[in-house]
DNA sequence: GTCTATAGTGCGATAGAC
DNA sequence: GTCTATCGCACTATAGAC
């Protein structure tokens, strides 16, 4: 018999979701978490460099759903059109029924202003990542930073639409509409 | 004569900036901070909520500078050329003396995740204030935020291209380029 | 102004899997 | 034996409560 339940690093993610949801994010603490999960403080610490963290990681996936179609696109591909076919995938990757859980998320991280500066970093980086790929594939300064600030931004106000209160459009329909809005603001 | 020395709040920001640049942000602890301007951790909490505001707070005047071009403009104004306005300005107020001293405060912000997640968090309320002033003046949704994100980010890229090494172009100039290549970067 | 809870770190011990 | 996940304990600094 193992000595310890294996999943220990989704165990603290879960209880951690559920904890923050009924007590909030600071009157919860990380003993609690741990202890509820069977685990010690320590363990937790291992997995998740702070308590922040264990409501951000694992979003790998989430990386890749931007680079792909960025990477299988031709060569010569303008940036515009890039950033158009990275939306477009990653509205197909926030299927209606991810929306409820979106939403309970969204809602602890809305309520805590250092979880909202988390969230801001973590889309920093992406942008980062996108700027660097975009330049890999010959695209000059400024326009591939402006193109991956751009690009995440309007992902980034298409998903807080998608999960505001009676919202039923699809995410893929709300990045269009916003990719849409961004060209007609420019083109006065 | 006094029984505390006048100038509390400045001396306290002072000696912060000072002592993370002279030995890092993580290596230096408020109560070093407070002792260096002669006054107890108490105080320095008393004045700034966290560790990481110390470098922040006391940036009012940098709202306006871009809230008051936008309301001094014309009803009926269209969102492109507020942000080109707010931008005009903003780019008066970062003379080439300050350079300098920008440059020391972002090579301490650059060197610590947790300073830039709290610089992104100051950006995101900016862009906050801007779109509820768009919204003000009768500009629609999804444009009024759409507006605030690009006109902020712009703004943001044009400063840290301001301070990059080396650079000599002026801040108006490198927001005006900035601005150029997204109008570029949607007109394809 | 003082006291204390909590976050977060460093280092070592332990117990399995291989 | 090595490697890895967990635990235990001592410790510091932040930040908030009193």
């Amino acid at each position: 018999m193992a000595r310890w339940q294996p999943g220990a690093r989704e165990r603290l993610q879960s209880v951690a979701l559920r904890l923050f949801a009924e007590r909030g994010f600071e009157q919860t603490t990380v003993a609690e978490i741990a202890a509820a999960a069977e685990l010690t403080e320590r363990t937790f610490f291992r997995h998740f460099a702070d308590k922040r963290e264990v409501l951000f990681a694992g979003q790998e996936d989430f990386l890749q759903l931007f680079t792909d179609p960025i990477e299988a696109a031709p060569a010569g591909t303008p940036a515009y059109e890039l950033v158009r076919r990275a939306l477009e995938a990653a509205g197909e990757f926030f299927p209606l029924e991810r929306r409820t859980f979106a939403r309970t998320r969204a809602a602890i991280i809305g309520g805590e202003p250092a979880l909202q500066e988390r969230e801001l970093g973590k889309l920093a980086s992406l942008k980062t990542r996108l700027g660097e790929l975009m330049r890999d594939r010959g695209i000059g300064e400024p326009t591939a930073t402006l193109a991956a600030e751009a690009g995440v931004t309007i992902f980034h106000l298409a998903f807080q639409q998608w999960i505001a209160d009676g919202e039923e459009r699809s995410m893929g329909e709300l990045a269009r509409e916003r990719l849409d809005a961004m060209a007609a603001l420019v083109s006065v």
